[in-house]
RNA sequence: GCCGAUGUAGCUCAGUUGGUCAGAGCAGCUGAUUUGUAAUCUGCAGGUCGGGGGUUCGAAUCCCUUCAUCGGCUCCA
């Protein structure tokens, strides 16, 4: 007999050799129809192996990752079946569960493209072998016979990876006809798979490689039940309606324009009063906090970005130089606003008594982003950063870095950001040659900022190979409509370019020392800032970021006088207003108005006109009653400090 | 840049196999109505069917090419 531990403490005795599934199946049948994976002693396992001796036990359900994580695989062996049957000779990448459904990686062979009008018959393969309930076999096998193998079927993309791997730790999954080099864990068959939709189609290089084939991608999602299905794609409807193109477009907040030029944002009116609320609300903060405001050109002399480094870095995916009358001379676009920076700092004295300086601008640069990478506001040719750098001693670094998480955390708190995540940015250990610098300086960087983001609490992922060339970073990341991460703030150590622009202070020995230096910028661009709250907020941003923050609707026209004396007074106490005197109902009025997102509709009649009042209703939340106009600006002004004392 | 898809009025979309297929709703402008908390009615105007080239008696529709957009990949100082 064998001990198995459950989570809660509680133990039991069962026989050796029982599976995880039996296991279930003698708590409850229904517990062993809805678990998909287990954790055997903190290894993740199928439910069908044996377990030989004492353990910690955990059965996954769907409501864990690890239990969505082995029914999506799985589904992504039914898909590679399916395919296997449709196209035969197809050759197959690699296929693994994702945050949200599966993906294979497959290489169809003979000129054959496969496109979403072949998805339909795809699932519908599916559908049928799922139907069929094949179990999922392991099977361990030496590196000797999977290569052989996978060498009979034609497929160099797996014998590729065997080749990869220890020989002894090679494990096989096979399900119906198809078989596959897989680590699992595997659902015990494909029965549980009942709702299946192939979502797209995409290219992928090999291996994330560009230089190597690009195999075809399909992303599809499978669910237990049809309800999910049906559920989700809901959702996914939804969040497209919250898509910041999409409000963006319908609020009138910014555009493009072919004649300007792909990836160079147009703000309209209003996105621009909400981006300059932004500006000027962040303002206000930094110089609470000690920073200097500074302004730089949009170009600078490539030497600069010679000395930088840049240059040599990005120099051919930028925007060209540009060449002056002046035989040799040659400027660039803004790519960043730290060369010119370095140089501010460069142009006085400094004394380790004046340390940090805090340095803030908000520079607009221009980056040549490729044609295919561009993304609504996420993502742009030009757009204007929150940047800002600090110089300081190395002895207060740390602190420095701290306050800097501090000033990201309450920014995000105010905007009232709560769903972000905090990553270390680390560099490559295998691909040293990406990064300039010693290697002592990198590791006093990393050193800092793991060290700093401990000190703070802050939950944080380490990802290796994401740092900057010239030194480490925390980013702060959060999620669009769709679920897709952006990098919004981020917080950069650099002991490179103080080296390569000489920078130096006079310490109390009277001998000069160089500084460390602090990359940050919070919102991470105007652009991207705004894209990611209009997504999160559906378009309705809170009353101090809005445009608009009320419209008057009169009744009728024989309220226009009085409303548009309500108008001025409202305007004249710096609330932005509006009104809507066509000649329509009210109903109408309202709707138009609900849907253009105005904080405050304003309705005004006969008895607001006799009474000196004002009729207020609440943008999705309904009418809130009669006030005097006077008490209307009061509340607005109160509402919009409560909301930026948060 | 790469793979796949899409592109018809300001917006959202119809438009079968090439032949009354240049259409609708919303928005806009008219006129009527004077309205009490999410859509009043009338009329009008709006498009070289993304651009260019080709096939054809005839192209929104088929082919080529180019641009842009969308979903991914790669990239993201």
């Amino acid at each position: 007999m064998i001990k198995i531990t459950f989570p809660d403490g509680a133990h039991k005795e069962f026989r050796k050799g029982i599976t995880s599934l039996e296991i279930a199946e003698q708590i409850s049948p229904r517990l062993a129809s809805e678990v998909y994976a287990a954790t055997v002693n903190g290894q993740l396992t199928d439910l069908t192996r044996p377990i030989e001796n004492d353990a910690a036990f955990k059965l996954h359900k769907w409501d864990d990752p690890e239990g969505k994580h082995a029914f999506w695989h799985s589904s992504s062996h039914l898909m590679a079946e399916a395919l296997e049957a449709l196209y035969p000779g197809i050759k197959f990448g690699i296929g693994p569960a994702v945050e949200n459904g599966f993906y294979y990686d497959v290489d169809p062979g003979n000129n054959i493209v496969i496109t979403e009008a072949d998805l339909p018959a795809i699932e519908n393969k599916m559908k049928e072998l799922a139907a069929a309930g094949h179990p999922f076999i392991r099977e361990e096998i030496s590196k000797k016979d999977a290569l052989k193998l996978f060498e009979s079927k034609g497929d160099n993309y797996k014998t590729e990876l065997i080749g990869e791997l220890e020989d002894g730790t090679i494990t096989l999954y096979r399900s119906g006809t198809f078989t596959d080099l897989c680590r699992g864990p595997h659902l015990p068959s494909t029965e549980p798979i009942k709702a299946i939709k192939l979502t797209s189609l995409a290219g992928a290089y090999w291996r994330g490689d560009e230089k190597r084939k690009m195999l075809t991608r399909i992303y599809g999602i499978t669910f237990p039940k049809q309800k999910m299905l049906d559920d989700y794609l809901v959702f996914l409807e939804e969040a497209r309606k919250r898509d910041h193109r999409r409000i963006g477009k319908e609020l009138e907040l910014f555009t493009f324009s072919p004649k300007v030029g792909m990836g160079l944002p147009l703000w309209l009116p209003k996105g621009a009063e909400v981006r300059q609320n932004l500006i000027n609300f962040l303002t206000g903060v930094l110089r609470k906090r000690g920073y200097k405001i500074v302004a730089t050109p949009h170009i600078g002399d490539v030497t600069l970005y010679k000395t930088s480094g840049h240059y040599e870095k990005y120099g051919a995916d930028s925007f060209k130089p540009i060449s002056t009358p002046q035989e040799g001379e040659q400027f660039m676009l803004k790519p960043m606003n730290c060369p010119h920076h370095c140089e501010i700092y460069n142009a006085t004295p400094h004394s380790y008594r004046d340390l940090p300086f805090r340095m803030a601008e908000f520079g607009t640069v221009y980056r040549y982003e490729q044609s295919g990478e561009l993304h609504g506001l996420t993502r742009v040719r030009s757009f204007t950063q929150d940047d800002a750098h600090h110089f300081c001693r190395p002895d207060q670094l740390l602190d420095e870095f701290k306050s800097i998480i501090d000033l990201v955390l309450y920014v995000f708190k105010v905007l009232n950001f709560k769903d972000f995540s905090a990553q270390i940015s680390l560099r490559d250990p295998e691909n040293r040659q990406k990064y300039i610098g010693s290697d002592e300086n990198w590791e006093k960087a990393e050193k800092a900022i793991i060290e700093a983001a401990a000190d703070k609490n802050l939950e944080t992922t380490v990802v290796k190979g994401e740092a900057a060339f010239y030194g480490p970073k925390l980013d702060f990341m959060v999620r669009d409509a769709i679920g897709r991460k952006w990098q919004l703030g981020t917080i950069q150590v650099d002991y490179n370019l103080p080296e390569r622009f000489d920078l130096t202070y006079n310490g109390s020995d009277n001998q000069k020392h160089r500084p460390v230096m602090i990359h940050r910028a919070i919102f991470g661009s105007m652009e991207r800032f705004v894209a990611v709250l209009i997504e999160n907020t559906a378009g309705k941003l809170p009353l101090w970021l809005a445009p608009e923050k009320a419209v008057i609707l009169p009744i009728s026209d024989k309220f226009n006088d009085y409303a548009t004396k309500v108008l001025e007074i409202l305007n004249n106490s710096d609330i932005c207003t509006l009104i809507d005197d066509r000649s329509e109902k009210v109903g109408k009025k309202i709707r138009d108005n609900e849907l253009k997102r105005i904080p405050y509709l304003l309705v005004i009649g006969e008895k607001e006109a006799e009474s000196g009042t004002i009729s207020v209703r609440k943008q999705g939340e309904g009418d809130k009653g009669v006030m005097k106009t006077g008490d209307f600006i009061e509340f607005i002004r109160s509402e919009i400090s409560r909301e930026l004392e948060n």
